[in-house]
DNA sequence: CGTAACTTTGATTAGTATCAAAAATGGTGG
DNA sequence: CCACCATTTTTGATACTAATCAAAGTTACG
C-alpha cells in the first residue's frame, strides 16, 4: 500500500513540533538525527530521546491531544509528514501496523527507563560511556555505521543536557575516558577501542534496546 | 465482552515480573499501588514509575519479549493477570482496544519523560514538591481522593529512588516544605496547604499526564 | 580571514552523598 | 495492655562530586 505524505528538510536546530502545538501530523525520519527536549521554567534543558533515520517520531501526536514536548533537528533532516487522519486509518485498517506502533511505543519507553536509570543513579562517568554504547548500537542496528567507529550527532552541550550533568563535566569526563584508553576523539568522532571494558563501565547491557523485537517493526527500517 | 482472567493477591514487596522473564500474562491493578524499577550494578535502585489501582502494567510483557525491569507490589495489591494471547487478540480483533493500549502506553511515556526532566534538572526541593503534586493529581483523577491531602504509598527510601536523591535527603527536604507551610505531615500522611505555590516550586504543569486523552481509555477506571 | 560556535582549562563553591547513630513508630506475641 | 523488635524517620558531622564562573584555545564556516 501506498501512504500519503509530504516530504520536508530541516536544519539543525529548527522545530517539529513544540510544546503545547496539537500537531496535524506525525513524522517519520528520512536522514539525520532528531530529539526531543524538554525545558523547566529557569531555562534547563532535558533531552529526552534522540532518534535516527527510519524511526517514527510524534506518533504521540496522532493519538493524544497535545505534544508534552518538544522536538527539535539534531542535524539537518528530512522527514516525512504522515496527516494524523491517515495514521489513525490506518491502524484501525491493519492490526499488524497497529502492532508495529505499540511496540515501537512500547520500545521507545524501554529507552526511556533506561536513561531515566543513567540518570538518576549512575556516576557521570558511567553515564557518558552507556551514551556512547547505546548510540554505537542504535547506529549499527539501523545499518547507519559499520565500525565501532562513528561521529556522534551532539555538541558536548547536548550530550550534558541527555545526562542531567553540565557541559563542563562532560568534557573532562569525556576526556578522562579517552586518556583511559577506552575510546579515542577527533573532534565529535568516537573510536571505541575497548568494547568490553566501555560497557563495563557504563553498565552497559543492549537487552532494553529490544533490537529483536525491533526487526519485526518496518517502521524502524531505514528506507535508504 | 468478557475477559479471561485468573486473580491475585501479592503482599507489599512482591515481585510481579522480574527483568530478563517472559511472562505468560499482563496485569490489571484491581486495588494497591505497584512501582517498576530498575537496578545498577552495584544495587542501587531507580523506581521509573508508580502505578494505581485500574492501570494496566506491563502491556509491555505482551507485545514485547522480555521484561527490561522489575514490577513489585509497593502496597498489598490484587491484580487481575490477563494471558499474553487474550491481549494480543483483544488488539487485533477490537481497534478501540489496541488504540487504548497505545494510548496507555504514550501516557506512561510522557510520565516518564516529565521524571527524566525532573531527575535531571531540577532540585531536590523542586522534585520532591512536583512527586507530591503528581500523586495527588493522579489519586484525584482516579477517584481515590477527595481532599488535597493523602497518604503516599511509599517510604522515604522509595521516595529517594523515584527522585534519584538519597533518603536522608529526602527526610530533610520534606521537612523543609513543611517549615516553609506547603504542606503538612503526619506519618505518611500530606496535607497540601498551598498548591500554588507547591505547584510553583516543583514547577507541576499536569499536561504531560493528558489526563483529559485518559479518560477514553476505559482501562484506567478504577472497577469498584 | 574574521567571526561565531565549540572545546578546553582553571579556581572556587554549593548541593548532596556518606557514615553513624538516636528517636519515633508500628506490629506482634506474651 | 505492655514489652520488645523491626522498620522507618530524624539528626549530626564530614567528604566529595559536580556546578558555577571565568576565560583562553580551537575549529568551522561564510
Amino acid at each position: 500500500m501506498s501512504l500519503e505524505h509530504d516530504l520536508r528538510s530541516l536544519k539543525r536546530g529548527e522545530c517539529l513540533v513544540e510544546e503545547g502545538e496539537q500537531p496535524d501530523d506525525c513524522r517519520l525520519i528520512g536522514s539525520g538525527f532528531v530529539y526531543r527536549n524538554k525545558l523547566t521554567c529557569d531555562g534547563k534543558r532535558q533531552i529526552v530521546s534522540i532518534h535516527l533515520a527510519g524511526e517514527i517520531v510524534d506518533l504521540h501526536n496522532s493519538f493524544l491531544n497535545v505534544a508534552d514536548h518538544n522536538v527539535q533537528a539534531l542535524t539537518d533532516v528530512e522527514v516525512a509528514l504522515i496527516p494524523r487522519a491517515a495514521m489513525r486509518r490506518l491502524s484501525v485498517d491493519y492490526p499488524a501496523i497497529a502492532r508495529a506502533l505499540l511496540i515501537e511505543t512500547l520500545i521507545d519507553a524501554s529507552i526511556l527507563r533506561e536513561w531515566l536509570l543513567n540518570v538518576g543513579q549512575r556516576s557521570s562517568r558511567a553515564r557518558i560511556a552507556h551514551l556512547i554504547c547505546e548510540i554505537a548500537l542504535r547506529l549499527r542496528a539501523a545499518g547507519l555505521i559499520e565500525a565501532e567507529s562513528y561521529t556522534i550527532p551532539m555538541i558536548q552541550e547536548e550530550i550534558a543536557d541527555c545526562l542531567g550533568i553540565t557541559q563542563v563535566h562532560v568534557n573532562r569526563t569525556f576526556r578522562a575516558l579517552a586518556e583511559d584508553g577506552l575510546i579515542e576523539r577527533d573532534g565529535r568522532t568516537i573510536n571505541i577501542i575497548n568494547w568490553g571494558a566501555l560497557t563495563a563501565v557504563g553498565e552497559f547491557n543492549p537487552r532494553y534496546l529490544h533490537l529483536c523485537e525491533a526487526d519485526a517493526n518496518p517502521g524502524r527500517r531505514p528506507s535508504h
